[in-house]
DNA sequence: CTCAATGCAAAGTGTTTGCATGATG
DNA sequence: CATCATGCAAACACTTTGCATTGAG
């Protein structure tokens, strides 16, 4: 868990109790959360945190590349999980599910060299009702 | 170009010169515009429409089948196209490319089933610098 | 004539910014 | 002690809602 702490000290970045929750908080509530709900997990053990402050974060692991920013609906969501993945979307609750599958986008990914676009990544959403919501 | 006309008529929607307008200005436009787009594009043929209703238009017309919703950032575009695709987006401008790859998405939709779910569609996002802002 | 659709304004979400205060290195 | 990070409030971007009015059927 000096994971965290290390990162931030070897980029000369301030090692705060509120970097640290945020990311604690993001781990225990596991896959794509939201802002809002790391917020609340939060305050349980570091009161007075601020939505910006969550945000700023947020923000920080991802360009240090311990956290995701996923895009499912309107919000934005945050996944302590690194490696590529893909996700099921459910359009009628917003829940968002990870999908273990190997798919091949190689094809995708050439198709944005040839257009002169460099690609960062590529995920695959499938959108649909959840298994809840179904009924 | 009856077909959005026909289609009302055969729900008994009401044929509205804002709903025409709307259609026609998503089908100038090109592929995956915003309602500020269509809107600005329609305020040059019928004057006095507002966002509101551009937006309960578009909507209508992703319900009857003749638009779809991508979502791309934090603003939802339509795109006149119907048929299955994939996209581009550009994370430094927020530009939105359309990829016209065979995809084999078959096993993530077979991921969601054994799930419980129901997949009503799968599209891949590439994330990525378009040729322009990878100056 | 009747009811669906529109226009306007205002309220809702989700996210970001500005600035004074406070804590880190 | 020099900054960087935080907290607060307010601004922001995008979308939706409420309600009186208009116009399509």
């Amino acid at each position: 868990m000096g994971d965290l702490t290390d990162t931030l000290r070897a980029r000369n970045l301030r090692v705060t109790p509120q970097r640290l929750a945020v990311q604690a908080a993001l781990q225990e509530l596991g896959r794509h959360s939201t802002a809002e709900e790391v917020l609340e997990r939060v305050h349980g053990t570091v009161p007075g945190v601020s939505l910006p402050t969550v945000y700023a974060a947020l923000e920080l692991l991802a360009d240090l590349g311990l956290a995701a920013r996923v895009q499912a609906g309107r919000a934005v969501r945050f996944d302590p999980r690194t490696q590529p993945h893909h996700h099921f979307v459910c359009t009628a609750c917003g829940a968002v599910t990870d999908l273990d599958a190997d798919l091949e986008l190689g094809p995708a990914l050439e198709r944005v060299r040839a257009l002169g676009g460099e690609a960062a990544g590529a995920e695959v959403t499938v959108r649909g009702r959840c298994a809840a919501c179904a009924a």
